[in-house]
DNA sequence: ATATATCGTTTCGTATCCGTTATATTCTAG
DNA sequence: CTAGAATATAACGGATACGAAACGATATAT
């Protein structure tokens, strides 16, 4: 991967975009996928109130967001012990699953961008 | 920008999701953001008949992604003058400076990326 | 102990979005 | 010129998201 133009990076963009519409689990909003990449990247642990700060969106966005996705098992909540009042925001195997097959495919389509 | 491994692929996932949810502009939707590609990077002419099959979504789905993104002056709609059942989808200089500016937002946040 | 602050969730009203199905318009074949 | 096909849109019903504000539960301070 050396050296991506503008047009080739919103080509990746777009291929990247169609490949998780196309993908039978309904896709996640924006919002969404900064959340559940974040949990995933940055070193836990991680509340409502801190992603909601480090995102800059509104904590009921945490909320639902943390709904959803823990529907779909891509993370899981457990209250601290230490204080009763935070939510620890946890990783799951799915949840790795899920980052690990959209960095491939990330990766992939930056390679066929090329061509 | 050169070999960005899977860990820094995710991390320019998020930092630009990130940016396009702080952006003032309501963001799209993946379904929508293919679409907009779509129309500027493929050469046209583009109707909602051919972009719905390229995109393998429904027609419906191309129609309100056109509502939507006329109302924001990103794409603007024509009869085809040649045969009038047909919609031709045309770029704007808004919808330009749009992806000017994501392009710009894709680039910049792969160096940062790198560090 | 009691008031106050903090945290996450819930609720409310609004605005989308999606897929399916039905419809109006336009073209084409016979 | 009329029946049928093709095109885009509208209408319907269900799901979901958003922001703002209100709310319970828990912790902290005085």
């Amino acid at each position: 991967m050396t050296e991506l133009n503008s047009g080739q990076l919103l080509n990746l963009w777009r291929d990247v975009s169609m490949a998780l519409v196309h993908d039978e689990s309904p896709d996640l909003t924006t919002r969404q996928m900064s959340v559940l990449l974040t949990i995933y990247l940055d070193p836990p642990p991680h509340t409502v109130r801190g992603l909601a700060a480090k995102l800059h969106v509104t904590k009921p966005v945490i909320t639902r967001a943390l709904d959803t996705m823990g529907r779909m098992k891509l993370v899981a909540r457990r209250r601290d012990p230490e204080d009763r009042r935070n939510v620890i925001v946890q990783r799951t195997v799915d949840g790795s699953l899920y980052l690990e097959k959209l960095a491939e495919l990330i990766s992939n389509f930056s390679q066929e961008v090329l061509k």
